[in-house]
RNA sequence: GCGCCCGUAGCUCAGUUGGAAAGAGCGUCUGCCUUCUAAGCAGAGGGUCGGGGGUUCGAAUCCCUCCGGGCGCGCCA
C-alpha cells in the first residue's frame, strides 16, 4: 500500500514540475526521520533550486500551494531548508491497507509471459549437504517465491554435476579403497544416510590423492569413463549421483524448497549441446584458435577488457601470440575437449531458448510439497514433459568466488550478438558461510593460532569438515522441541512435533537470510540455535501472540465471532470511524503500527529490485519487533470501548496477514501456538 | 601484479538508487509475569562510521589515496 501512495506522489510531483517550471529533476522520494514530518518527503527542491537559481525553500513553498490533491495524501508540508513533506489519509489508508491485505500478490501469470530462471542449490552429487549449501538454496528459493509474488512466471532450476572429478573421486573411494562391487553400491545407495556415508569416504579419498600425486591418473581415467558415459565407472557414478540427488532433495525438502527441473551435465555431454554451441562461437568469431603463445592449440575467447590502462607492452616477441590471446580465457584445449565454462556457455545458450538443441525429460521425484520434480534425459522422454527453458531473464545462483567464468559465460553470449541476454544473465552471487574459529575448534578441527583470533575461518569440505544440513537441523528441531514440550505439555505428540519444525525452519531460513548477500556468515551454534531476538521465531511468536487474542476471545465469548466479523463491516462502512484513534499526536503509535504493516509492497519491491531477500526478512523482523510493542502498550481484550476493541482488533489482524505473508515468502510458516 | 568484496557500538550485523539528530540483535547492568503465552516489554551504558584528502546545499553512502582483512585470476570444476 506504502509503494501504491509513493508511486503516486512521485508521478504526481513529476507531472506538476514539468508542466510549471518546463524542466524535468529526478524525483526522489523518502521516509523522513519523524513521524511528524510526514510519511513521504522529497529533497527534489534542492536540486530544482540549482537549475533554476531560485533559493529551494521558496519552490517548495510554491510547490506546496500549488499542487494539485493528491488521492490518498493530507496535506503537503514545507520543512528544512526546502523539503517537501507529505502527509498521508491516516484513516483511508488502514482501511485501503485492510482490503489489499485480503487478496495480496499479484495475479498468476500468462502462461506464455516472460519466463524468469532461477538456477540455485546446485550442489555436487557426491556427498551430503552443509550449511555453504544451504544458504544458497534458501536465497534462490526466497528469491524464487519474491518473483512468483510479484507475477512473474518462474522455474526453478537445480544443476546437478553428475559427471564431474567430484563424483569421480567417489567412485574411486569404492572401487580403490573400500572396494566395492557394483551391486554393493547400489544396496548401500538405497540406504539411508548414503550421503554421509560418502562424506567420509571422499574425504579418505582427498587423503588417498594427496598421499601419492600418481593416484591422480586413476581419477583421470574414473572421470574419462565417467564422461564417456561408458563401463561400470559410469554405471557406479550413475548410481551415486542419483541417490545422493535424492538424499539433497530430501534435504531442502525439510526446508520447504522445490524444483521445477533438475538440470543434469551428463546430457549436456551425451546430447552434444557442446558441438551445437562450438559451432556458434567459431562460427561468430567469438573464439579464435592460438596458433602459438603459451595458449597453442586451445580455442580462447577474449574478453573485453574493462579498463583503458591497459598499457600496450611491446614485449611480446615476434614468433608471439599478441598478448590478448595470450591471456585470453581457454574454451577448449589443446587436446580439444571442452573445459566447463565451454559447458557453461553452452547450457546458457539453451536456458535463453538460443541452442538448436533440447533436452528430454522425465519424472524424478516427488517433492514434499506434492509436487513431482523433472530431470532432464538422454533418451527420448515424456511427450507430456512441461516446455522448459526459454527463459527472458535468468539469475544464477552461485558463490561470489565464480564471479569470474560467470562473466565469462556473459561475454561469451555477447560475443555471440546476445547482447539482451547477456544483459538479462544476472550472477545472484553471495558470499560463502565461514566458522567462527570457536565453531571450528567446538567440532574438532585443528585451526591454526593465527586464525584463532579472526571473526572467521574457512573449512575445508573435501577433508570432511563442515556442519552438515541435516545434522543441523536435527539439533534444531531437538532443541525446539524441548522447548515446546515445556511451554506444551498437554499438547498432542503429533502437534508438539509440528511445532518444534515450523520453529526449527524458522529460525534457520531466518538466519540464513538475515545477512546481506555480500556478508560472510560466520556460523556458531549459539547464535543460529538461537530463538530469541532477531530471528524467525521472534516474528513467528507475534502471529501467535495475535492468534492467542483471537483464541481468548472466543473462550470468553461464544458469540466473539460474530460479534468481529460484524464490527468488520461498520469498520469498512466506516460506521465506526477510526480516523478519531488514528489522530496526531495521541494516535501516532498506532499509525506507525499501520503504516509499518501496509509498507509489505514497498519492501517486496525493494527486496526484488536490490536482489536482497535480507531486506524482507528485516521487514519481518521490524513488524514483528513494533506489532509487540503495540501488544504490551494496548491490551485489546480489556479494552471498554467497543469501538475501539475492534479496532484495535482489525489492527492486529491486519498486522497478522502481513506478518504471515512476509514469512511465506521467507519460506517460514507461522504454528497456531508455540 | 590485476580484478572483485569488506572495514559502522565490546561481539555479530543493518543502514534500498547521497538527504533531515548514526540503528538493531547479542552481551553487560536495572526494572516488569494473579490481566490477550516473558520465545516478550521498558530503561541504562556503549560510535573520531579504518586514516587522510576531494566532489556536493548535504557523504557511513560517490571519487582519489593510504592502512588492514577476505576472495578470484588453471589446458581444475
Amino acid at each position: 500500500m506504502y509503494k501504491a501512495v509513493d508511486d503516486r506522489i512521485r508521478k504526481a510531483l513529476r507531472h506538476h514540475i514539468h508542466e510549471r517550471y518546463k524542466t524535468d529533476v529526478p524525483v526522489v522520494t523518502e521516509r523522513p526521520p519523524k513521524l511528524a514530518m510526514g510519511e513521504v518527503a522529497s529533497p527534489l527542491c534542492f536540486e530544482l533550486a540549482k537549475r533554476l537559481k531560485k533559493p529551494p525553500r521558496a519552490l517548495a513553498q510554491e510547490i506546496a500551494n500549488s499542487l494539485k490533491r493528491i488521492p490518498g495524501v493530507e496535506r503537503v508540508e514545507v520543512a528544512g531548508g526546502g523539503y517537501l513533506n507529505l502527509f498521508f489519509d491516516r484513516a483511508a489508508f488502514f482501511l485501503a491497507a485492510c482490503e489489499e491485505a485480503g487478496h495480496e500478490g499479484a495475479a498468476v501469470p500468462a502462461p506464455n509471459a516472460p519466463k524468469v530462471m532461477v538456477e540455485h542449490t546446485s550442489i555436487n552429487p557426491n556427498k551430503a549437504a552443509h550449511i555453504g549449501h544451504l544458504r544458497n538454496a534458501v536465497l534462490g528459493d526466497t528469491f524464487g517465491r519474491l518473483l512468483r509474488y510479484m507475477g512473474r512466471r518462474v522455474e526453478v532450476q537445480n544443476y546437478i554435476d553428475n559427471t564431474g572429478v567430484q563424483v569421480a573421486d567417489v567412485v574411486l573411494g569404492f572401487t580403490h579403497l573400500e572396494p566395492k562391487s557394483l551391486d554393493e553400491v547400489r544396496a548401500l545407495a538405497a540406504a539411508p544416510k548414503f550421503d554421509y556415508l560418502c562424506w567420509d569416504l571422499y574425504a579418505r579419498v582427498t587423503q588417498f590423492l594427496a598421499d601419492d600425486k600418481s593416484r591422480l591418473d586413476l581419477r583421470s581415467q574414473v572421470l574419462k569413463d565417467i564422461e564417456e558415459g561408458h563401463g561400470d565407472s559410469a554405471e557406479m557414478a550413475e548410481i551415486i549421483s542419483t541417490a545422493i540427488v535424492r538424499c539433497h532433495l530430501k534435504t531442502v525438502g525439510r526446508l520447504g524448497i522445490s524444483y521445477d527441473l533438475l538440470t543434469r551435465e551428463g546430457e549436456i555431454l551425451h546430447l552434444k549441446f557442446w558441438d551445437a554451441a562450438f559451432e556458434l562461437l567459431k562460427k561468430s568469431g567469438a573464439i579464435q584458435l592460438a596458433t602459438s603463445g603459451k595458449n597453442a592449440g586451445c580455442w580462447v575467447m577474449q574478453l573485453p577488457s574493462g579498463s583503458e590502462k591497459e598499457v600496450p607492452e611491446v614485449e611480446a616477441a615476434a614468433d608471439e601470440e599478441p598478448s590478448e590471446l595470450a591471456d585470453a580465457k581457454i574454451i577448449v584445449r589443446s587436446t580439444g575437449t571442452v573445459t566447463y565454462v565451454g559447458k557453461d556457455i553452452a547450457y546458457h545458450l539453451w536456458k535463453f531458448g538460443l541452442l538448436s538443441r533440447d533436452f528430454y525429460y522425465e519424472p524424478f521425484y516427488k517433492q514434499w510439497d506434492g509436487s513431482e520434480v523433472w530431470i532432464t534425459s538422454s533418451v527420448a522422454g515424456y511427450a507430456d514433459a512441461p516446455a522448459f527453458g526459454h527463459a527472458s531473464q535468468v539469475f544464477n545462483v552461485i558463490d561470489s568466488r565464480q564471479a569470474y567464468p560467470q562473466q565469462v559465460v556473459v561475454a561469451g553470449l555477447r560475443a555471440l550478438g546476445h547482447a539482451e541476454q547477456a544483459d538479462n544473465l544476472k550472477h545472484f552471487a553471495y558470499n560463502v558461510v565461514a566458522l567462527t574459529p570457536r565453531c571450528a575448534q567446538e567440532l574438532g578441527y585443528e585451526i591454526p593460532a593465527e586464525d584463532a583470533k579472526k571473526p572467521y575461518v574457512e573449512v575445508s569440505g573435501r577433508k570432511g569438515q563442515g556442519v552438515k544440513a541435516d545434522d543441523l537441523l536435527d539439533r534444531l528441531q531437538a532443541s525446539a522441541r524441548k522447548e515446546t514440550d515445556e511451554r506444551h505439555a498437554e499438547s498432542p505428540e503429533q502437534e508438539r512435533e509440528a511445532i518444534a519444525n515450523a520453529i526449527a525452519i524458522g529460525a534457520l531460513r531466518y538466519f540464513l537470510l538475515r545477512f546481506t548477500r555480500s556478508t560472510i556468515i560466520a556460523f556458531d551454534f549459539k547464535d543460529a540455535l538461537s530463538f530469541e531476538g532477531e530471528t524467525g521465531p521472534y516474528v513467528q511468536y507475534a502471529v501467535v501472540r495475535v492468534n492467542g487474542i483471537v483464541r481468548k476471545g472466543l473462550e470468553a465469548d461464544p458469540n466473539f465471532g460474530t460479534a468481529n466479523a460484524a464490527n468488520l463491516k461498520r469498520i469498512e462502512s466506516g460506521e465506526i470511524s477510526v480516523a478519531k484513534f488514528l489522530a496526531a499526536p495521541a494516535g501516532d503509535d498506532l499509525w506507525e503500527l499501520i503504516l509499518l504493516a501496509g509498507s509489505l509492497d514497498a519492501r517486496v519491491d525493494a527486496a526484488v529490485g536490490a536482489q536482497e531477500p535480507a531486506f524482507l526478512a528485516r521487514y519481518a523482523f521490524e513488524l514483528a519487533q513494533a506489532f509487540n510493542v503495540f501488544y504490551h502498550k494496548h491490551h485489546i481484550l480489556s479494552e471498554e470501548d467497543a469501538e475501539k476493541r475492534a479496532f484495535l482488533l482489525r489492527l492486529s489482524s491486519l498486522v497478522r496477514e502481513q506478518l504471515v505473508t512476509a514469512l511465506g515468502l521467507l519460506g517460514i510458516s507461522a504454528p497456531d501456538k508455540m
